[in-house]
DNA sequence: ACTCCTTACGGAGCACGTAACTATA
DNA sequence: TATAGTTACGTGCTCCGTAAGGAGT
């Protein structure tokens, strides 16, 4: 038994058990695949697969054991390529980062400037995704590591280690009623109708029990996974926004007023998380401890790298 | 890169870095396994052994991590080719025990001969060893579990379940002067030379602690692995013995006066252990069953299998 | 009719064995 | 000098590709 018969049984399932596309996935023709399958339920003595005549359905109750065992198969001969790899040139490389639009478009680029100074020869690559994807493309290896508020603090197979915590503020036109409110309560918020994150994105989850605990039923008029997309129709004067204090730009958001909500909402962290059996190489897990490093004051981040405030959390 | 050569590297580690050795154990040549290597630290771009000329000398910082993923990655080939037989034919196949001489001798066999009952196509193999070495070969999967009373209850990677727990008892020739202290005391046994288990051994760790607690300082004459051997000398007349209850046999030990000494002596637990990630055909679990199902009556094993006592713990 | 999988067959490459060579103890 | 490892080369097997055949939708 091989790897290479592994890793064309892996490639049949995750291309539901289409034969063919698994082939293109694996760079050689279908009926190779068809081979490797063969001499794999050979070796085994057993069906890996349920058929329906010459097609694939599904596996097996073997199948399925044994489809578990290969991946972690697999897993593992991505760990040893990476130490090769490690060991002929440490800083070079690709780095694959799971994310959403929210950290990727403000949270991110202040790190990985950082980053790029010190590994120049590494390429970056974004994927962005919901946090169940996100989840999903930590575990089957599609990313080195992904970086959300949601999902990932939970899940058994993943290491997950906290980077910030952040909470919201409210943004509103210049001169909207709500900035009228003093103090500034939820009752008053409520009165107004709000544009947020979507629900499981960017902490949306906790947002909307913090309201229900208080009796308050909010009038969420649009929501949207993205902060641009808040920010654009809180200046068509659609609603008043609730975004992460990070995603505030004082100088490019000039046009809005913005009102801090600690005292109000509950804190998000946001989390990096990898597979908790995955080799990370030299500048993989720089670039966590940059994120661990990184320092967020009034909810702007300040220095990723130095010193600055240690006592975060 | 292909599970060939990780065997390679692993058998070349485990042979001391004989690679002639190595290829034995492979069934193949010398130069076969060289050129394994050659191709798998060619493809890796990186040196796994430091060299003295044309000898492997040890392992490269790199090589340690390579080997641990190797080793990894051939225990899963072992889960699925035992997943394949399972299906072949779950009732036949080999178990192989790690034990030692006391479980083989006194409590093993009511197990087996229960066990052969429903499996008569299983082949058993007895391995005996001391704790550390039974802890080394469940986790090299020399052996698909092992059962001693020390060492196995706490290395992590291992998963132990306890099976029973005894003491010990005392044995003495017939009319033995330690036989008429009323009450039987710690002071009175240490009056006389002992004769018990070798340290490390069924559970005479905490047997030493126990005497020191009650600043005693037991006269051991002899110590053994064996309790035939204990029971010999004990009838030879060279001191008092002290054995695991379940080791003494009214029958067979007609001879010799027993005394319980539950009321004086720490009670130990007996375990069975086997490598965490390992896949347990169903006959190897069904035996597990039958050992967690043991019922001990007086130190006795009454019927391994039955209703029995189920209270036992 | 189209898609999909299996099987047969041929060529290229890989693995193992033999053997000659080289280096260490 | 004996032992151990590398390298060279030949043979057989494996793997992949092409292509034909059968099975499902």
């Amino acid at each position: 038994m091989e790897l290479r018969q592994l890793a064309s049984l892996v490639a049949v399932v995750e291309a539901n058990f289409n034969v063919t596309e698994a082939a293109e996935r694996l760079h050689i023709v279908q009926s190779a695949v068809s081979q490797q399958l063969a001499r794999l339920e050979g070796e085994l003595g057993t069906e890996i697969f349920t058929r329906k005549g010459k097609r694939l359905v599904s596996l097996t109750a073997s199948g399925e054991k044994v489809l578990n065992y290969a991946r972690q198969s697999l897993a593992l001969r991505e760990n040893i390529l990476a130490v090769g790899r490690d060991h002929v040139d440490e800083d070079k490389g690709i780095l694959r980062i799971g994310t959403t639009h929210t950290q990727a478009r403000y949270v991110l680029p202040r790190v990985i400037q950082e980053f790029r100074k010190v590994f120049p020869d590494v390429s970056l690559q974004i994927h962005q995704g919901t946090p169940q994807q996100l989840v999903e493309m930590a575990l089957a290896d599609k990313v080195d590591f992904s970086i959300c508020t949601e999902e990932l603090g939970e899940h058994p197979t993943l290491t997950a280690l906290p980077i910030y915590r952040w909470n919201r503020v409210l943004i509103a036109p210049k001169r909207h009623a709500v900035l009228r409110c003093k103090p500034l309560g939820l009752e008053c918020i409520c009165k107004y109708p709000l544009i947020t994150y979507t629900f499981g994105l960017n902490g949306s989850t906790h947002l909307k029990s913090t309201f229900a605990r208080s009796g308050l039923r909010p009038n969420i008029v649009l929501s949207a996974v993205d902060t641009d997309v808040i920010k654009t129709y809180v200046r068509e004067g659609l609603g008043v926004g609730l975004i992460a204090q990070t995603a505030y730009s004082p100088t490019i958001d000039k046009d809005l007023s913005m009102r801090e909500l600690k005292h109000l909402l509950p804190w998000e962290t946001t989390w990096v998380a990898y597979h908790r059996e995955k080799y990370l190489r030299r500048y993989q897990q720089s670039f966590i401890d940059l994120l661990n490093r990184m320092t967020v004051e009034n909810g702007r981040i300040v220095e990723p790298g130095n010193a600055g405030r240690k006592d975060r959390r």
